[in-house]
DNA sequence: CTAATTTATATCGTGCACGATATTTTATTT
DNA sequence: AAATAAAATATCGTGCACGATATAAATTAG
């Protein structure tokens, strides 16, 4: 392998870099309308689709350690979006559940995908493309997690 | 478009971000043995790559702001690897560029793309997959970028 | 049954990332 | 030439992200 491999373009790694910072700010918009951030919208779907969840499963589902969720889940309490306490079968793990106001936010969310999904696709990026984009992605972080 | 679309799996977005912080996270070891993160070893493969530049050409190059560059390449600036000096010409800018122990470190760096790609690549993600989706990623990137 | 280990969550410290705003210098208008 | 605008960098505040470590409950081993 060549030491032009060292250039930025040359590598996969900075695209998704700046992919993932870029495509979060096209959320931005829509998520201050409801006040959360990209990574408290992410434990939001994971709770409107599964219900009570714990914070380990949240976690592993968003790939995320209890450092990062735990603080960022007492923010999400202190909006009323969810309740958190501990379950009464095993004293160790905490229940994660939505508030009526947390539920309340699915119905105004349920326009988001769609609108990204405009902002993603172009003459250039087609939803052929998204989907083979999103599979790829996929594999390499099913490799990647552990 | 269907209300399964709010589901975690459905989207591109999530995938992007989760695959950002499981890449970077595979360059920690090798990162770690620099002393440097993985931004700060982004503004090192500018500076190896185009030698002296301005505070504005970096964040330019990288899609960040001056006001996440700026304490970045102070920290570097304070570890030793780069030096900030005001423009003679034009005192609005700062120049950046490599000390000596800066320029020694590319070196040392310059193993991490083949370590990364032979990371990257498996059976089920070849070469031509990694090819395809950095190109896709940077249409993506260019649509996005203002 | 007690000790050691594992599991689940939380705390602490550091470094991004970015919106909002400020400061200084250069360029442009009037 | 003075006023205004634009450009370049910096400061401040908040929220991740994560390594290292702590704490407490549950499980397993001896």
């Amino acid at each position: 392998m060549s030491y032009e491999q060292l250039k930025l373009d040359n590598q996969l790694c900075f695209p998704v870099y700046a992919a993932s910072r870029l495509i979060t700010s096209e959320y931005q918009p829509y998520l201050n309308e409801l006040g959360i951030t990209y990574p408290q919208y992410l434990v939001l779907m994971v709770l409107w689709e599964k219900g009570d969840s714990y914070v380990n499963d949240i976690a592993r589902k968003l790939i995320l350690n209890t450092n990062t969720i735990t603080p960022l889940l007492k923010r999400m309490e202190h909006q009323g979006i969810i309740e958190r306490k501990r379950s009464a079968k095993d004293e160790r793990k905490v229940v994660v559940s939505l508030t009526a106001y947390g539920r309340s936010m699915e119905k105004k969310a349920a326009k988001i995908p769609e609108l990204l999904a405009n902002k993603l696709l172009s003459d250039k990026l087609d939803l052929h493309d998204i989907v083979s984009l999103k599979n790829k992605l996929e594999v390499l972080i099913e490799m990647l997690k552990k």
